[in-house]
DNA sequence: GAACCGATTGCCT
DNA sequence: GGCAATCGGTTCG
C-alpha cells in the first residue's frame, strides 16, 4: 500500500538553496496543482533540469535580468512558467538567494492524484507519457503563463503572505533510489554540462535516463 | 517595427 | 527519424 500523499509545501528555505542541490532534492517530491475549477492533482517528480544565472548560457537568466526572467532573480519558492516553441508552456522552480538568478525546469512526473483529469486535460489516456515531458507537465495540470510568479513554497512564519497553499506547490515525497545525471535536453548551449537529473528507475521519463549516476 | 529563434510535441514518412 | 506548428522574447536596424 503506498502511503497518503503528502500535501504540505515545502518551506521556501528548501529553494533558496544551490540550485544544482535543490535539482537533486526535488526528484521524488510532490507536484501539486489546483487548476481553475477542478480538483487538486498531483505527481512524483522524476526528472528536472538545473539552469544557473548569468554564468549559464543555456539559461534565461544568462546575460541578465530581462522582463521575462525577471522572475528567475526575485525570492526563490516561486513558479517561472515561459511558453516553449509558441505552445507548450514550462514550469521552474525558482531557486538560490534573492538576487542570485536560477531554477529548476519541472520535466517529468508519474501520475499520483487526479490522473483522469489530468488525462482528459491532454486528451490521452496513457498514464506513462501523461506528464512525460515539460509542456506535457504543464498541460496536464492546466498550468500557463498566468500562474508565472505564483508562490511553490511555504511563506516564512513570519511573513504576511498568505499561508495557504495556492493554485501551485510542492510537497515532499519518496526520493529515488537512484539518481541518473546527463545533460540538458533540447538545449543548443552549454550542451556538455550535466544539470539533468532523473529517477533511474521511473517509467515516466521525457527520454532515457543520462548514463551517470550517483 | 521587423527578423530570428527556441529549456517541445505529435504526426508523417 | 524527420519536420511542421506557432508566438513571445530578444535583438537588431
Amino acid at each position: 500500500m503506498s502511503p497518503r500523499p503528502a500535501r504540505r509545501p515545502l518551506p521556501r528555505r528548501f529553494f533558496a538553496r544551490d540550485t544544482l542541490t535543490v535539482a537533486r532534492e526535488l526528484l521524488g517530491c510532490l507536484l501539486w496543482a489546483r487548476p481553475a475549477g477542478g480538483e487538486p492533482c498531483a505527481g512524483r517528480i522524476v526528472e528536472v533540469e538545473a539552469y544557473l544565472g548569468e554564468d549559464d548560457p543555456a539559461s534565461h537568466a544568462a546575460g541578465g535580468p530581462t522582463p521575462r526572467s525577471a522572475i528567475m532573480f526575485g525570492p526563490p519558492g516561486h513558479a517561472y512558467v515561459y511558453l516553449s516553441y509558441g505552445m507548450h508552456h514550462c514550469l521552474n522552480a525558482v531557486t538560490g538567494p534573492p538576487g542570485r538568478a536560477g531554477a529548476v525546469l519541472l520535466r517529468a512526473f508519474e501520475p499520483v492524484v487526479g490522473e483522469e483529469a489530468m488525462a482528459a486535460r491532454r486528451g490521452r489516456a496513457d498514464s506513462r507519457t501523461l506528464g512525460a515531458g515539460p509542456g506535457r507537465l504543464c498541460q496536464a495540470l492546466g498550468i500557463d503563463r498566468a500562474w508565472n510568479g505564483l508562490p511553490l513554497a511555504a511563506p516564512p512564519a513570519s511573513g504576511r503572505e498568505p499561508s495557504a497553499p495556492g493554485r501551485v506547490w510542492i510537497a515532499t515525497g519518496p526520493p529515488p533510489a537512484a539518481i541518473a545525471v546527463g545533460p540538458r535536453i533540447g538545449i543548443r548551449k552549454a550542451v556538455a554540462s550535466p544539470f539533468r537529473f532523473c529517477d533511474r528507475d521511473s517509467r515516466c521519463l521525457s527520454r532515457p535516463p543520462g548514463s551517470g549516476s550517483f
